[in-house]
Formats: structure tokens, C-alpha cells, sequence
RNA sequence: CGGGGCGUAGCGCAGUCUGGUAGCGCACCACACUGGGGGUGUGGUGGUCACAGGUUCAAAUCCUGUCGUCCCGACCA
């Protein structure tokens, strides 16, 4: 045997010999949380922008994560392999993308000027791979997947390792002769990201997402909830309904348009140009103004105009997607609108347009409403539709807000900030019908495959847990990400023999069931080892001193609890057992 | 790519306007004290003041250029 094997695994679990890189003061180019978090509990470093060396605390992490996208993937029926971070640009040429990629991928050139790039996605690669090794349809349906480093070279890195131009993601590639194969495993592959995420301890939704430009008929995106989120995403408060808010519906609402009560009337409103300004002007609520916002429309010059009750905002997504207008979606300019309409932004209202006009659900029951008369410093008063202008066609063209009815027709929606950390979506034939992917199917006919993929971003995940789950101190992991499980915090060891005594006692128990547990032996005294042991967000903290190992006891803490609790020394093993689960 | 801020020790910062020995706190090393919430004292280590050029007897400081970095916006999904 040799002494330093178990003299190396002995090291690495005592912060004697552990790199804990542990920082009072935040580092000033820090914005978020998990960004000052990561840094100064040691998980990071920087080494240019958007580039990071993960640290053993931080890799350990990383690891952890990792295992469990691992284990559950191969659970789910995918197999893994591992494609180069390394590809070369014929493939890119292939699909398209090397043209329509842009900026954000990065090229590189051989020694011999042969072009390449550092993959930012792996689908030309995958493609490839199973064009040239999959004939027939009796080998699908497949799904292939691997954890692999990205390069992206993003215009502004941001957040550490939130927005980085190098992470880790893992990515699954699916290929099927039918469209009903390819649902099917896009339903186990929502039932895998749902355990996924479940098993790492995060509070997630999964959410109806855009389909983009890529089109297919369904994406979904897996949000971990947090305030910093850049995303907005509306959930139901009775269904699991959830959607990206870009996506979420707003309903009709559920009354129909009163009978007009009030004449039309003209008002000379000086100075008058936003809503808030108006209602006050009036005295009357913003609910019962109308906005008028005029974009560009889809052909040259054209304009169009969206009305909206004066409290709701316009939702870009859903006006992109209006016939006649462009998209993605243009505002006009002030100076076209007054050529075109006669009156600049703020007096523009729908009687006597001739533009094109959509008018929002809620705009279209009102009665009695305020709006713009196309004239500057003038507005209507007691408008009605279809008495003083013409109903325009009714979309739906509002951002939802909170409180709003569920598109499901269950409960209310809620409204919270969510980071994207997972995406699957059904890619159809884009890729393997520009790669020639086929295969023969059962009556011997070459048949193009359909592919779904299924993105997790690694890395990302670890800098959303820490948004999720943090207070003063420090992080507070779910136990399944934490590196380490129970700190094991001697106080006074150098001069007391029971202590120490106590504490390599537990150590050596705790070793023996496996649980991961670091041994603070670093002659600190308590406050830094409290602090340190705090900010790593390690879950379990048992602390041996000489005042209650006197009375035979020591003290645990959870790392989300507001006091210790004294155990005795004999018990300690059962509780932690009962806490770790 | 547009606008703005910042580059001085590992981290946080002062000094720059008004040119004249490069500083403070934390961290780190040594010793002593202390020992239940980032402790105290004494003595230390560590800097090409982002880089290049210029002005000057003299530049962290003034001038010109370059680079890096952060924020906002646009872009991307």
C-alpha cells in the first residue's frame, strides 16, 4: 500500500489543505449576486471577460450538476458521446449557418488557413455523424447527447458565468423517421428536465417558449425562478399553465361593451402628450384612455396603428406576428406619423385614421373613452366605437400583467423573473434535410430524419441556484449541488485535546459512511471559520467546542436554520444520518 | 457597434484638478497575546501607477495614441 494515497484523499477534505479562496470585500466589477457570490466563496476566477477558471470548491459544484444531467439523461434512453469543441467550417457551409451565424461565432484559421470555428452549438456536427452511420429506420428513433464546452463570442459578457463567452451545456441531438416518434421522445425528454431540475433543488418552471425563426410546433423553456432573471414569465396560480410573457395570452375580457352614454366631445388639451398626463388632465382613470401606437408595416412606407387601453403596454412579439406588419417589429418615426397621420405621438387616436388598424381585447369593449384627434394638443372625450369611428379588427396585442385570467381558463396569472437554463425543441427537418440525413424506411423509401434538441446550460445552472438560494452570509445549496455536505467546525483544536479529539473522531466517522464532509483544522479563530463555512454554503455545520463537549454535547446547524441545537456527542451520527437523508 | 465610467499590491480604495520620496484598509509572512462570530500589538513581504510615445530638470499626475475592463443601449436567444 501506499502511505500518500490515503494521505491525498485525507488532505483534500480538511481546509488545511483545501484551497479555500474565501474574500471579505466584493469585488467592484461584480453586478449580481452570484457573480459577487462566486467570487468571493472562491468557486472563480476571472481571467479575461467572460472567461473563468473554476476553483476545486466551484468544480465540485459543477461536477455535481453534471452527475445528475448524466444520470438522468442515460435513465431517460439517450446515449452519450463527446463531439469536438473544434469543427471545421465545410459543415457550417453545409447548413447555412456559416454565413448566417454572424459575429457570435468564432472563427479560427489553421496553420495550413483552413477555416474553422469553436462550436457554439453541435448540430452540424451531430448531423453529420448520423448521416453517415444511421441507415436504417429500425435504428431510430436516437438520441445522443453530451456536456461539452461552448464558445460563443458574445458582443457583452455579463453576470460571470451567467452570460460567459466559454460554458458548459449539455446537448441532445434526437433523430426520427415520424413526427409522432419525435413527440414522443420530446415528451420524455420534458419528463427528464423536470426531474433534472427537480433533483437539483430549484424552484423552476417549465415554459411555453417562441419557436423563433426555427418554426416546429412546439419549445418549451425550463426557468429557474429569481428576481434578477432576465426573463418575465406568466404562470397560472391554479394550473401548471406557464409561458414566456412575450407569449402569453390575454384573454378577451369577460364583458361586452356598454351603450354609449356620453357625446363626443372635443378638448383643448395643451401640452398634453402621454397617458398618466391625460387621465389627470381629465380627471379620469388611464383605463378608460386609448393609446395609439403607430409601427411600420410590411410594405415599403406603410404604417399601421395598434390601440391599446391607456394602462397596458403594446407586446412586440405578439404585433410582429399582425398581417401587414413588420417584422420583427418597427416603430414608426414621430416625424412619419405626423406626415402620414397629421399630429405627432402623443394626440394620436382612432377616429378618422386611414391606416390600418388593430384594436387590443380591452380596448375593444370600451365606451365612453379618451383618446387622441389627430391634431396636436387636442383630444376626444365620450368616444364609442362603431358610433364615431369604425370597431378596427381585434387582436390580442396587449402584454399580460399580473392578475390577469390564465389562457388555460384555471386561476389568475402571476407574473415572476425566471433564467433560462434549459430549452427543448422540435427542430424538424432544417438541419438534416440541408446535410442530406436520411434514411429508408420500412417500405424501402428514402425518407429525410426529424430532430428534436434539448439544450441545459451547466454552468448557468450553478450561477441560478445561487440567485435562488442565498442570504447575508453567503450561498445556501440545495444538498444536491452542495460540494460539500456537513462542515465539521472545531474551535480552539490547537489547544484542546478533546476538541480535537471529538473532531477527528466525527471526521473519521463521517468518512467511513462516504459523506462528504470538510474538516475546518485551520487554526482560525471561530468568527472566520463561522463566516467562511457560511459563505461556501456548505448545508450542515457541526460545531465542537470545549463548553458543551464538557457536557458531552455538540452543536448542529442546518445552514438555512436561525440557531444551533446542542446534540449529544453519541447522537450526532443518527441526526445527520436523519438530515442527509 | 453607439454612449458613459474605471485601469495605482491578491481584493477594496486614496493620491491625478494644482507635476517633486507611491500610500491606506483587508489579505499574506514572523513573533507574542487572544480563543464561541471576520480579534489585538510589534515587525515585515509585495507595485514597470494598463501600455506606447510626447512635454518637462522632474510625470501615477499634463498631452497624444493604443489596449483592457465594467455599466447602459442596440444585437443575439
Amino acid at each position: 500500500m501506499f502511505p500518500f494515497q490515503t494521505a491525498c484523499h485525507e488532505f483534500v477534505m480538511r481546509t488545511s489543505q483545501f484551497l479555500i479562496a474565501t474574500q471579505k470585500e466584493t469585488p467592484a466589477d461584480a453586478e449580481i449576486v452570484s457573480h459577487q457570490l462566486m467570487l468571493r466563496a472562491g468557486l472563480i476566477r476571472k481571467i479575461a471577460a467572460g472567461l473563468y477558471t473554476w476553483l476545486p470548491l466551484g468544480l465540485r459544484v459543477l461536477r455535481k450538476v453534471e452527475t445528475i444531467v448524466r444520470e438522468e439523461m442515460d435513465r431517460s434512453g439517450a446515449q452519450e458521446v463527446s463531439m469536438p469543441v473544434m469543427q471545421p467550417a465545410e459543415l457550417w457551409e453545409e447548413s447555412g449557418r456559416w454565413e448566417q451565424y454572424g459575429p457570435e461565432l468564432l472563427r479560427i484559421r489553421d496553420r495550413h488557413e483552413r477555416d474553422f470555428c469553436l462550436g457554439p452549438t453541435h448540430e452540424e456536427v451531430i448531423t453529420a455523424l448520423v448521416r453517415d452511420e444511421i441507415r436504417s429506420y429500425k435504428q431510430l428513433p436516437l438520441n445522443l447527447y453530451q456536456v461539452q464546452t461552448k464558445v460563443r463570442d458574445e458582443i457583452r459578457p455579463r453576470f460571470g458565468v451567467m452570460r460567459s463567452r466559454e460554458f458548459i451545456m449539455k446537448d441532445a441531438y434526437s433523430f426520427h423517421v415520424s413526427q409522432a416518434s419525435l413527440q414522443e421522445t420530446y415528451e420524455v425528454m420534458f419528463d427528464t428536465y423536470s426531474r433534472i431540475f427537480t433533483r437539483l433543488g430549484l424552484e423552476f418552471r417549465p415554459v411555453i417558449a417562441d419557436t423563433g425563426s426555427i418554426g416546429g410546433s412546439a419549445s418549451h423553456e425550463f426557468h429557474v425562478l429569481a428576481d434578477s432573471g432576465e426573463d418575465a414569465i406568466a404562470f397560472s396560480d391554479a394550473s401548471d399553465y406557464a409561458a414566456n410573457v412575450e407569449m402569453a395570452e390575454a384573454l378577451a375580457p369577460g364583458e361586452t361593451r356598454a351603450q354609449p352614454t356620453a357625446a363626443m366631445a372635443r378638448a383643448d388639451t395643451p401640452g398634453v402628450t402621454t397617458i398618466d398626463a391625460l387621465a389627470g388632465f381629465l380627471s379620469v382613470e388611464s383605463t378608460t384612455c386609448l393609446k395609439t401606437l403607430v409601427v411600420k408595416g410590411d410594405q415599403d412606407g406603410a404604417l399601421v396603428a395598434l390601440v391599446l387601453r391607456g394602462d397596458h403596454q403594446l407586446n412586440t412579439v405578439k404585433a410582429a406576428h399582425l398581417e401587414g406588419v413588420a417584422s420583427p417589429l418597427q416603430m414608426a418615426a414621430e416625424d412619419e406619423v405626423r406626415a402620414a397621420l397629421g399630429a405627432g405621438f402623443g394626440s394620436l387616436g382612432p377616429v378618422g385614421l386611414d391606416i390600418p388598424v388593430y384594436v387590443d381585447r380591452a380596448a375593444a369593449v370600451l365606451a365612453d373613452f379618451n383618446c387622441g384627434a389627430n391634431e396636436d394638443g387636442v383630444h376626444f372625450t365620450g368616444v364609442n366605437w362603431e358610433r364615431d369611428c369604425p370597431l378596427p379588427q381585434v387582436a390580442d396585442l396587449r402584454e399580460v400583467v399580473e392578475g390577469d385570467p390564465s389562457p388555460d381558463g384555471k386561476g389568475k396569472l402571476r407574473i415572476r423573473r425566471g433564467i433560462e437554463v434549459g430549452h427543448i425543441f422540435q427542430l424538424g427537418d432544417k438541419y438534416s434535410a440541408a446535410m442530406g440525413a436520411r434514411v429508408l424506411d420500412e417500405t424501402g423509401k428514402n425518407v429525410t430524419m426529424t430532430m428534436g434538441c434539448y439544450g441545459i446550460g451547466v454552468t448557468r445552472i450553478v450561477a441560478a441556484a445561487i440567485e435562488q438560494n442565498h442570504d447575508d452570509s453567503g450561498i445556501i445549496w440545495p444538498h444536491s449541488m452542495a460540494p460539500f455536505q456537513v462542515a465539521i467546525v472545531p474551535l480552539n483544536m490547537r489547544k484542546s485535546e478533546a476538541v480535537a479529539d471529538a473532531a477527528e473522531t466525527l471526521y473519521a466517522q463521517l468518512r467511513e459512511l462516504g459523506v462528504e464532509v470538510l474538516m475546518d483544522d485551520r487554526d482560525e479563530r471561530p468568527g472566520v471559520k463561522f463566516a467562511d463555512m457560511e459563505l461556501v454554503g456548505i448545508p450542515h455545520r457541526v460545531v465542537i467546542g470545549d463548553r458543551a463537549l464538557a457536557e458531552g454535547n455538540l452543536e448542529y446547524k442546518g445552514r438555512r436554520d436561525a440557531d444551533a441545537q446542542l446534540v449529544p456527542q453519541d447522537k450526532v451520527i443518527e441526526l445527520l444520518r436523519e438530515k442527509l437523508g
